[in-house]
RNA sequence: GUCCCCAUCGUCUAGAGGCCCAGGACACCGCCCUUUCACGGCGGCAACACCGGUUCGAAUCCGGUUGGGGACGCCA
């Protein structure tokens, strides 16, 4: 069997985490495909048919994000607004097959139906008068929509690969208008000409497709094709089990970018959401491609939590190269500071990373802590800090500084020397070690002291010591 | 309202009749490590929505109840 999967969005707004979890699985089910020799074609089609909605940024923004999150498609991006004349040449074969109609209502009466059948507690469906009827006897002046012939008895079935065979009666389904009175294509129907034409075996798509999975099989009988394969995959709630909003995460995949993400991590968790392998949490792409399979998914809407995406993320950058941290948290300490960084800044940061990134959940907490790192003298004291810097921590200090000027520079020996230092003053480390802490880094929560010292360098230590002994800022 | 889907710790989940008085991860709480904050290690708290049925035996199967979600457009 040849695999052929789709992402599918539509370009009304930026790629948000749902889209962006379907667009995983199916990008994880082609290349699982794939490693094993039969097919696995993950493919990008931009669903523009909505012309007014439709925008040309949030089909850049789709893309950006697919790249950042490395979900690469195969072949050329289909945009299917330019498929329209395909499409309507379905919808008037199929009049022509005698399995859809014109249809000459007018919306006041199409409403007047609704209205009824929501009075009568049914299920709001229309019934066209011109299903049966003459289309000789329409009326002049009234352009008419294209509606599919839908069976009316029965029932249409779909087997879907996570929930399994659901139907639905007939009678619940009514004749969809699949060509708009202007002559464009509506949704359902572009999908599956679409989907069709490309060869598509497996649709995997989010929950609010799963009515849509019914009246495309109804389309894909009428035009005699067949049914690809369907996985409608749980939709993500927010904290809150409701429906997703922008304070639970209902954001654009740049938004995560910006909020100091990783894109592994971002990856790994999505996938977690919703599917799972065993116990397994942290799981490489490798692992992800070899294990991921359809039959993993729940069933039941998972909810989004910023605090596991933290945990995750934060183990990626543990893991993270020193020197591509280095180039995310530089990003943003230059845009802070409105300058770039220099070499010697930039290979601080490089010496000083193994200890900053334990400490970070996210890059914008890993800029922060690196921050002092490469702050110009004098180093500006958070509240607590300048609280650590008594008169008597100031004098300390000034002594201090005197007694480390001849050290070797080098962690190891440093913390030597301070620990002398305290023993000759019956001192506690701390005592001398936090006030040391605030003068050399602005805070009292930092990587060992001792390191700090090492990577600032004599010269800069010495000087952060002197601003703090001096009484600076 | 109608139709469809769903239901295990606060959250993500393992579990496909006995291996489960339910396992892992996150969060939370202790303890250890430690100059601080993290990391790490150890331990703890914490769930099968409810009611019936099937069965020697049910978190697992069936029915119902309740609760949540989705869809009901000439939007996608």
């Amino acid at each position: 069997m040849s695999v052929v999967v789709r992402f599918a969005p539509s370009p009304t707004g930026f790629l948000h985490i749902g889209g962006a979890r379907t667009a995983l699985f199916n990008w994880l089910f082609a290349r699982h495909h794939q490693l094993h020799g039969d097919g696995g074609i993950f493919r990008l089609r931009i669903e523009d048919t909505d012309r007014v909605r439709s925008t040309e940024e949030a089909v850049a923004a789709i893309i950006d994000g697919l790249s950042w999150l490395g979900l690469t498609w195969d072949g050329e991006i289909v945009h299917q607004a330019a498929r329209a004349a395909r499409h309507a040449e379905a919808a008037r074969q199929l009049v022509a097959d005698g399995r859809a109609y014109y249809c000459y209502c007018t919306p006041a009466e199409l409403e007047a139906m609704r209205e009824q059948a929501r009075a009568e507690k049914r299920s709001v469906r229309i019934d066209s008068p011109w299903r049966d009827r003459d289309p000789k006897e329409a009326p002049p002046g009234i352009a008419p929509v294209i509606r599919l012939k839908a069976p009316q008895e029965g029932a249409t079935v779909i087997h879907d690969l996570v929930h399994g065979e659901v139907s639905v009666g007939n009678q619940e389904l009514d004749d969809l208008i699949i060509l708009r009175s202007d002559g464009t294509p509506t949704y359902n129907l572009s999908v599956v000409v679409d989907d069709h034409d490309m060869g598509i075996t497996h649709v995997i798509r989010g929950g609010e497709h799963f009515r849509n999975a019914f009246r495309q099989t109804q389309i894909y009988r009428a035009l005699d094709w067949t049914v690809p394969q369907f996985a409608h995959v749980p939709l993500i709630h927010g904290s809150d089990g409701s429906k997703l909003s922008k304070r639970h995460g209902a954001l654009g995949i740049e938004a995560y970018r910006e909020m100091g993400y990783l894109p592994e991590a971002l990856r790994n968790y999505l996938m977690r959401l919703g599917w799972s392998h065993g116990d397994d949490e942290i799981i490489t792409t490798e692992e992800a491609i070899l294990w991921f399979d359809l039959a993993g998914i729940g069933r039941a809407p998972a909810q989004f939590d910023f605090a596991k995406l933290d945990s995750i993320n934060a183990h990626y950058i543990r893991i993270a190269e020193d020197a591509r941290l280095v180039g995310l948290a530089a990003e943003r300490l230059e845009g802070e500071f409105a300058r770039p960084l220099g070499e010697t800044e930039r290979a601080r940061l490089l010496a000083a990373m193994p200890g900053l990134k334990p400490r970070a959940k996210t890059i914008v907490e890993l800029a922060e802590k690196a921050r002092f790192y490469v702050a110009p003298r004098p180093i500006l004291p958070a509240a607590d800090a300048a609280r650590a810097l008594t008169g008597e921590a100031r004098q300390t200090l000034g002594a201090l500084a005197g007694d480390l000027t001849q050290v070797e520079w080098q962690s190891a020996a440093l913390e030597e020397r301070l620990r002398d230092f305290v023993g000759a003053h019956g001192m506690k480390l701390g005592a001398v070690a936090q006030p040391l802490r605030a003068a050399l880094t602005g805070s009292l929560a930092s990587p060992g002291i001792f390191e700090v010292m090492e990577v600032l360098g004599r010269e800069e230590s010495l000087g952060r010591i002197a601003d703090a002994a001096n009484g600076a800022p």
